[in-house]
DNA sequence: CTGTTAGCGCCTTCAG
DNA sequence: CTGAAGGCGCTAACAG
């Protein structure tokens, strides 16, 4: 069952079969009410691998994550595709869960499924894979980059505005000693968030101390871990800052379990707002990044890219979006201990068992 | 580049090639070594297209799953494209979202990608969609399915176990009020732990009670929607288990809002034990269903379904697997309020707000 | 506007 | 054990 079937019921020539599927605004109508009846009849589909063959397009998004189980990456999976499918391309999606291995390999998978173009929104990534990817021509959007590569386009976040609403948040609440659980910081993402965190500190004069900075791993082991070392400081902070809303709820869970009470004894913020993020106990308190501004933005991107081709790049390279983000404050967040009967705070008493 | 390049170099023919890249046993050693440089030198990749074209399989495996946003689904999928990427299979991922038209464009977007098996990893499907497939001669996975198709493998999933389990857990601490937030009941592997839940009820000689069994919708809203429910009842339960996790935390969102100590006046039991089911708080008490199983079972029976082919579907369709499950005890459940001082319940006295 | 024809890159008989 | 030749199903020139 091919297009020749569809071409003989329908009494025309192949050519004009594929013509009429492909909308080509060339065909009788007549003809093309014949074809379309034609391949009704016979339930027909096109086959997929021949024209890619043909046309050395896919009609494939590569779709590369950092780790699929987290589950901001999801909601962005969810939003990508619906754009994707939207516009009649399908995705492949690969998660790097930080591993040079996995990352090689799933850029050689793209590469050998001819992927027509690829969103790189992971945390991090070796930028010479990146290459191998433009180097083929292949159009490519990531997230916070530094270097820019010919044919790909940058999705900027604007960490720095909600990051900054949160510090003032907690600020304004009373907060002095504010701690901050980073993703790993090797990964520029990451970096760029803990940067936002100390600059926004800096602006209204609080210093930011050294050992209230701990690098987390964005798991919720990570900042468990990274809470508990915060928490038998002997002079803990009273708020934690996290890199996402993994971590965050990884820092929820070891303060609650050491007794304290949250936002009495320690507020929390996250960073994402995961759909989860409200359904925690409190509801958790948390920097806004739309991850339907990224999805939407990675696709419009690619197909922009693939339209115009290697033509202008130079000019739409420029048009970079920026993702805003803001503060949404739940739950996890008040005035800290001691603030009101002790205005001239002390040492801590460090936190209390119950 | 494509394999005549490589023949040229290799100074042999594209035949010779192909069977090299293809493994065949019966190439030269010398010419074999000899093509694998020029693979090397050249960079070459063989067109993945052209293949799936002429071969007719596109090395691509399908998973259909209800819902990629609920964090059991991720979890599946890693396991799912672990397996499958180590086969040498890419996968092709898609969310029906329970609803109809979704599901049907899923499965058409299968058929077109010629995909050479699907993984139906739903809480239910409209049937019809999967004889679509069937009916192509693709082999089909799936989850609990009471009708047989013929090229399908079923993977059952012993929901019965660890219902009873936690059934009879919540028993021996003294609950007897015990209530269940279902999934939608039109969906099969709903009504099924739904069933298993009151059959478990049963045995124990306890009344499932109508009021107790509230419909969800394995969404945290449905099941908060749930809990409020069922917590408004003048005869509220002492335990509410759960169709799922999702649904868990819901209640617990919703018992723990108005004001209810867990497991204090409260107990919680969830399914599927995702892995941030340890992170709430409480710790959730949950019933585990091995997702690694459930996706090397999945693709392993598509890969003996494919190897076999249609010659002997008959005796391999009765390798049916089983999935186990089993009671993970957190810290949920406990025992009942009222239970020590009051060995008679009388009414009630309500969710109690401090 | 329509039909014929030549590939896209590869696998697979079939002779050598 | 190797090479030449004929498609796989489709698109895109090119003639009509």
């Amino acid at each position: 069952m091919d297009i020749r079937t569809v071409a003989t019921r329908a009494k025309v020539s192949i050519a004009t079969v594929s013509r009429t599927i492909n909308h080509h605004p060339t065909v009788d109508p007549v003809l093309a009410k014949r074809v379309w009846k034609a391949i009704e009849d016979l339930n027909y589909f096109p086959n997929t691998q021949a024209r890619a063959l043909v046309s050395g397009k896919s009609h494939t998004l590569g779709l590369i994550v950092s780790e699929i189980t987290n589950p901001f990456f999801p909601e962005l999976i969810q939003r990508f595709e619906e754009c994707a499918v939207a516009r009649g391309y399908e995705i492949l999606i690969a998660s790097t869960y930080y591993d040079a291995k996995k990352m090689e390999s799933c850029v050689r998978r793209m590469i050998e499924r001819k992927i027509d173009g690829v969103a790189v929104m992971t945390f991090g990534i070796e930028e010479p894979l990146l290459d191998r990817l433009a180097n083929k021509g292949i159009p490519l959007v990531y997230v916070d980059s530094r270097s820019r590569i010919a044919p790909a386009r940058t999705l900027n976040v604007d960490y720095r505005h909600g990051i900054r609403q949160a510090v003032q948040h907690l600020a304004v609440l009373g907060h002095r000693k504010i701690a901050f659980v980073s993703g790993p910081l090797h990964l520029h993402t990451s970096k760029l968030r803990s940067d936002a965190f100390v600059d926004s500190l800096d602006e209204i004069g609080i210093q930011p101390r050294q050992e209230w900075l701990v690098q987390g791993d964005h798991t919720m082991e990570g900042g468990q871990e990274g809470a508990k070392r915060l928490l038998q400081l002997d002079d803990a902070p009273t708020a934690i800052m996290c890199s996402n809303d993994m971590t965050a709820i990884g820092v929820m869970h070891a303060a609650l379990g050491a007794g304290l009470r949250i936002p009495a004894d320690l507020s929390v913020i996250g960073f994402d707002d995961i759909h989860i993020a409200q359904f925690m106990f409190p509801p958790l308190t948390t920097i806004r990044m739309s991850c339907k501004y990224l999805a939407e933005g990675a696709v419009a991107a690619l197909c922009s890219e693939m339209e115009f081709g290697n033509l202008e790049t130079t000019t739409h390279n420029r048009t970079d979006v920026t993702i805003p983000t803001e503060l949404i404050v739940r739950r996890t967040t008040g005035i800290p201990r001691n603030t009101l009967q002790d205005l001239n705070p002390r040492k801590s008493d460090g936190p209390k068992r119950p």
